[in-house]
RNA sequence: GCACCCGUAGCUCAGCUGGAUAGAGCGUCGGCUUGCGGAGCCGAAGGCCAGAGGUUCGAAUCCUCUCGGGUGUACCA
């Protein structure tokens, strides 16, 4: 595979390996095969790019500062290299500090074009990847949230590196804590509907749920009469799948809307009400092929004791399906209508084990696709107070948590002043959304979040909306150049160029590598700090450099870098799922 | 008990495919607006990277053990 185009350090090192290796050989001989070790240096003052010389130092039977010594002097005289950078030797690193026209070149032309950046290391591969998954029984609260905009993130980060993207979203609508709503509705619920009561459905239903809660602590037999509904369900009796039907249609149109309000997109919607019973075939095969063990009671297992697991029970001595099951079930189907090349699944870290025992239990039955999925396992989000509960209603919900949110920004906006009135209210839910998304998505996704509300309703730092203000700022600033100067950006690249234009280009060129790791570690928080990197780079070279009002011969090319570094911004941003803005 | 995840400044977190003096944000203290958006910029204080061993020329990063926190370990989902 070749290097993609704005690939630009690894564009560079390559052009770097065959110079180094010339110029060590003239110098020790022929060391046979060589170990790169190119790392950033921790300040641009230092250089751009380094090359650490430990590696060479044994078959070379010299001391790595030498060498780096040698080869900064051999290097400088390549004319290959002359329009590069400047090279010097800082104790055993080699460091390459760039030249602003030589980045300029290859940057500007290709900046702002919606593919600037983007990879090619997944072109050709279908993925398919399952997020947020919820249960139709409660509304979503800040835990679905870091789901969703995780998935939301990835997928989009997937595609920016070549993957086409199927999103899906396995909806759990069926099981003992629906019936539970249910069963609260039916029989204090006194024929209320959303409309009747002003409320989105899924506030509605998560309300029964919660009742059902408080009721079975008070009344006998609750959790026996949820138990004759479910096997009535089961059993198709019409009035129970009336109800099922009618709850479930109520929670799905609010959980719609939430999501259309998060920008969270789904290809596809699979239900387990349809698909719960596709598992139970699955295992009974398997069982055919002395894949499973029976139980005494007739349970059919496989164990895995090997791998410290102990026996796995796959389906229960009824018959009925379990979770596993259920899964077993699913992932076939989807593997059926997909033909992914790979699958993700996004769901919490409370299910490592689950999703282990899962590809293991179909890597055994034969499914040579196995090794293609993937959990993408994040932590909770825990409270000051401790986790979150739904039935006992110390949650955090997703909606109250944005229109907070909303709240907040528009005391934000009313007290700058720089919005039309018509403006305020999608340009709050903007900002709002970006603080939540941003808070969430910048903690790696393995670790567990503390949901402090004080921080995460920051506006100033690290935030969603300091990057929208880095953004908006840029905007305004290049609209004025047409206003003011009639100047407009020039993106060939031309210059001229001084150091903090410099510093700017490099933390452009940066882009690439950002978007691949985050994209590779299945981590949005990559870019994340990348972007405010970016962000707060900007905001010192706009404090240090008069641009409107400096150096006329500067100004075409700063405004091109202005333009640059707003379109990195907007495209970072959307990546993921966060809103740009040109006026807050 | 066993398995997995986590433990880095007062707080929230980066850095963890080993490398140059451990970085941000918030908070605290102190500066910067006659120039483009102060939701900004600059500076100061603040860390035996939970602890102990080990591997290595070199460890926050890898290995082992200990301690502390979380999660899982049901014929629940």
């Amino acid at each position: 595979m070749g290097l993609d185009r704005d690939d630009f350090f690894g564009r560079l090192k390559e052009q770097l390996k065959p110079l180094v290796t010339e110029a060590l050989s003239a110098e020790f001989g022929d060391l046979g095969p060589l170990v790169f070790k190119f790392e950033t240096p921790p300040d641009q003052s230092m250089g751009h790019l380094a090359l650490a010389c430990f590696p060479f130092a044994k078959a070379a039977k010299s001391a790595p500062p030498k060498i780096a010594a040698n080869l900064a002097a051999s290097l400088s005289a390549q004319a290959a290299l002359e329009p590069l950078a400047y090279i010097t030797a800082a104790g055993p690193y080699l460091n390459f500090m760039l030249k602003p026209a030589y980045l300029a070149a290859q940057l500007m032309p290709q900046v702002t074009q919606p593919d600037f950046g983007d990879a090619s290391l997944g072109r050709g591969q279908r993925v398919l990847l399952e997020y947020s998954s919820p249960n139709t029984n409660k509304p979503l609260h800040l835990g679905h949230g870091r789901n969703n905009l995780l998935g939301m993130a990835l997928a989009n980060l997937l595609e920016r590196v070549g993957y086409e993207v199927t999103k899906a979203n396995l909806v759990n609508d069926r099981g003992i804590h629906i019936c539970k709503s249910m069963l609260a509705y039916q029989r204090w619920g006194n024929g209320i509907t959303p409309e009747s009561n002003q409320q989105k459905g899924d506030k509605l239903v998560g309300d029964f749920y919660v009742l059902y809660d408080q009721k079975s602590k008070e009344i006998e037999g609750l959790d026996e009469a949820a138990s004759e509904m479910l096997r009535q369900w089961e059993a198709g009796e019409p009035e129970v799948r009336k109800l099922w039907a009618q709850m479930n249609q109520w929670v799905m149109a609010g959980f719609k809307e939430t999501y259309q309000r998060l920008g969270c997109q789904f290809d596809q919607f699979y239900f387990e009400s349809e698909t719960f019973e596709s598992g139970r075939q699955i295992v009974l095969d398997a069982k055919e092929k002395g894949l499973c063990q029976v139980e005494d009671n007739g349970a059919l297992s496989i164990d895995l004791d090997d791998l410290g697991w102990g026996k796995k029970i796959l389906l229960r001595g009824d018959g009925t399906s379990m979770y596993i099951t259920q899964d077993l079930g699913t992932t076939v189907q989807k593997y059926q209508d997909h033909q992914f090349d790979r699958s993700f699944f996004v769901v919490g870290n409370e299910q490592d084990l689950h999703f282990k025992m899962l590809f293991e239990v179909l890597k055994r039955f034969g499914y040579d696709w196995a090794e293609r999925l993937e959990h993408i396992s994040y932590g909770m989000i825990t409270l000051p107070e401790g986790k979150m509960k739904s039935r006992e209603g110390t949650v955090v919900d997703l909606d109250d948590l944005l229109d907070g949110m909303k709240e907040l920004a528009i005391e934000e906006i009313k007290a700058r002043d720089n919005l039309a009135v018509e403006q305020i209210e999608a340009t709050a839910e903007a900002i709002g959304q970006a603080a939540v998304k941003y808070y969430i998505l910048r903690a790696g996704a393995a670790k567990e979040i503390q949901f402090n509300p004080k921080e995460s309703l920051a506006f100033e730092g690290a935030t969603g909306p300091y990057l929208q203000y880095t953004h908006a700022r840029i905007h305004s600033l290049l609209s004025k150049a047409v206003l003011e100067a009639e100047a407009q950006p020039v993106l060939d690249g031309a210059g001229p160029w001084g150091d903090g234009e410099r510093e700017m280009l490099v933390l452009l060129a940066r882009y690439y590598e950002a978007q691949v790791q985050a994209a590779t570690d299945r981590n949005p928080a990559v870019l994340c700090s990348y972007l405010f990197d970016l962000a707060k780079g900007f905001n010192k070279y706009y404090y240090e450099t008069p641009i409107l009002r400096g150096e006329a011969k500067m100004l075409p090319g700063r405004l091109g870098l202005c333009a640059a570094v707003r379109a990195v911004l907007a495209k970072g941003l959307t990546t993921l799922g966060i809103e740009p803005l040109d006026k807050m």
